[in-house]
DNA sequence: ATTTCTGTTCAAAAAAAATTGAACTCTCGT
DNA sequence: ACGAGAGTTCAATTTTTTTTGAACAGAAAT
């Protein structure tokens, strides 16, 4: 029934070993481990997979990949890639720290500093309601602090990206 | 029952926004809920708090409550200070981003930094193992790259601490 | 020495997050 | 224009994580 080549994909100890890496690795990032697990075999393999391939290894649900591909891909951690001239759509994993970083940056820091930040504005607005001088004093004090942190969270972010990218 | 100040704990749009403003802040970092609900009604604070005064604020058990003390403790994020003369401990917030990010780093990151690299070195071993030549280049390629990721995360770690210190 | 108060622990319950799989859409080949 | 294959979506289910609360331990007051 298996019309194309899978002697690239039977299991290996190193395959295995790769996947089990990319589960733990993706949980600090807050990933789910199914993505991680994705993310291992693509980068894991010298060829380009499709979905059925990543079903097929790794006994997860054709939602699973679907959705884990989806996200990796907006991570833009894994390509698209022309392979083989059948209807299926392969996958490769990108594999630049400089790349990665920077779609994690984007796609899951980014959008809470921003929400954070407007927050903080919000907040500071707000301190005209405190009539107890002594108290306004002290969250002032606090609300500052906080734009400071958010303030160095804006620096650091693209020296990080920057730093990684060699 | 209550014969302590309570005056400065009576909720109030900021406390509650800074509540909020933690909430979001912890879980970008992979902590509960209700560690930053804790860590934000300290933060928002003049005066240290007791785990009660924690409990009855943020409707919480006392399990929760303890619990989330002590991953603060451990993150170094929250301190116990001396206060008032009766049985119960005081706790105060840490307000310093250097500290902060040292503790998260400390326990957070660096312990799956270095299981991380501990396999690799097992599958750098374990290359042997395989006899296809040209796979065995392959994986030697990817592993390697791995550990030049992990160096990154290595040098990186301590930039970014000393940066956030000032 | 007994009771009361403070805080911890951990098994059970609740809540949140991830995964499944059936129904659906789209596109290609016939 | 129909059927088959590829991929997506999302409500229901499963798994994982967090929270609860009752039992417990220690320390201070009576």
């Amino acid at each position: 029934m298996n019309t194309h080549d899978t002697s690239t994909l039977r299991d290996n100890v190193i395959d295995e070993r790769l996947v089990s890496f990319f589960q733990d690795g993706v949980k600090i990032l807050g990933l789910p481990k199914s993505v991680g697990e994705i993310y291992g075999v693509l980068f894991a393999s010298p060829v380009p997979l499709t979905m059925f391939d990543l079903v097929d290894r790794l006994g997860i649900s054709k939602g699973s990949a679907s959705q884990g591909l989806k996200m990796l891909r907006t991570l833009g951690a894994v390509r698209q890639v022309d392979y083989k001239d059948d209807r299926k759509t392969y996958f490769q994993a990108d594999v630049e720290l400089k790349k990665l970083a920077g779609g994690f940056i984007r796609e899951q820091i980014r959008p809470h500093l921003t929400s954070g930040q407007e927050k903080l504005n919000t907040l500071e607005k707000e301190l005209a309601q405190i009539d107890d001088t002594e108290l306004r004093a002290f969250y002032e004090e606090r609300i500052h602090r906080l734009k400071r942190w958010s303030g160095k969270a804006n620096l650091v972010l693209p020296l990080l990206q920057k730093f990684l990218g060699e």
